[in-house]
DNA sequence: ATTGAGGTTCCAGTGACTGGAAGCATTATA
DNA sequence: TATAATGCTTCCAGTCACTGGAACCTCAAT
């Protein structure tokens, strides 16, 4: 398989493909022409990426991932660890834009939004 | 006033004082050692920077926020339009974080996390 | 006189890509 | 068969909002 293909099956553009491969996430083979030679293994791992990034998991975790689900002798608990870390940043992200919210929608709302300059939200923002 | 003082004051650190004077959001005077000679208002610029970044307002946001702030003539419209077009997008992070927590909290839950190899989020991980 | 704290500039690195240029390989069309 | 279009290659630079570090200068205190 080339790369177009590859990006195709994955979901995963060309471009990050290449930087994946520049990063050791993923090594295909070369062609004669020196095109990328994907195998089946390599998309597998391709599409394991894509799913993890999309859990917001870092490149570090990812490799991290990628390397225990290759390795047959793996400890769930390992796995469960890296997972767990993630959640509770996920849910200190998620903490703190709904304080965000919290606090920019009272001011949205309190702001007339007209022609005036009399504006709250740029009060709120100034204010000591 | 230095810009210790001032980063003590504002709450924002030297480096990032200096770097919003790099990029133009503040254009403090300089005394004749070459320090930076900050008055109140920048301060009170820096200040409001501050907040809003907290707000998760980009810097090109904060910059028209800055420049609306100073002009005596804007129309609160104006800001309320930054300020909501925000809000939706903090919105729109939110409910992408809930999902990930969703996929993941119910894949670390399926997950023993004891000694043996089999994993559930590798498994969800690796699913087709 | 010297030390230490605090100021200056400039360069490089972060994370995870993404865009673009320049050039080679392959495939499709006239 | 010539050419054009597509797809592949590498390499360099840019994104965002800082942050770390080096090398050097200025000022206040001992």
């Amino acid at each position: 398989m080339n790369i177009g293909e590859v990006a195709e099956r994955s979901g995963i553009p060309p471009k990050t493909i290449r930087y994946y491969e520049d990063i050791g996430l993923v090594r295909p083979q070369r062609s004669n022409n020196g095109y990328r030679a994907f195998q089946e293994t390599d998309l597998h791992k391709l599409a394991f990426l894509g799913r993890a990034r999309a859990l917001g998991f870092t490149i570090e975790d990812c490799r991290t991932l990628l390397s225990l689900y290759e390795d047959e002798a793996r400890a769930s608990a390992q796995v469960k660890a890296i997972a767990e870390e993630h959640l509770t940043a996920i849910d200190e992200k998620i903490t703190q834009l709904q304080d965000m919210r919290e606090t920019l929608s009272h001011l949205v709302e309190a702001c007339h939004g007209d022609q005036r300059p009399d504006c709250p939200i740029l009060k709120g923002l100034s204010a000591t």
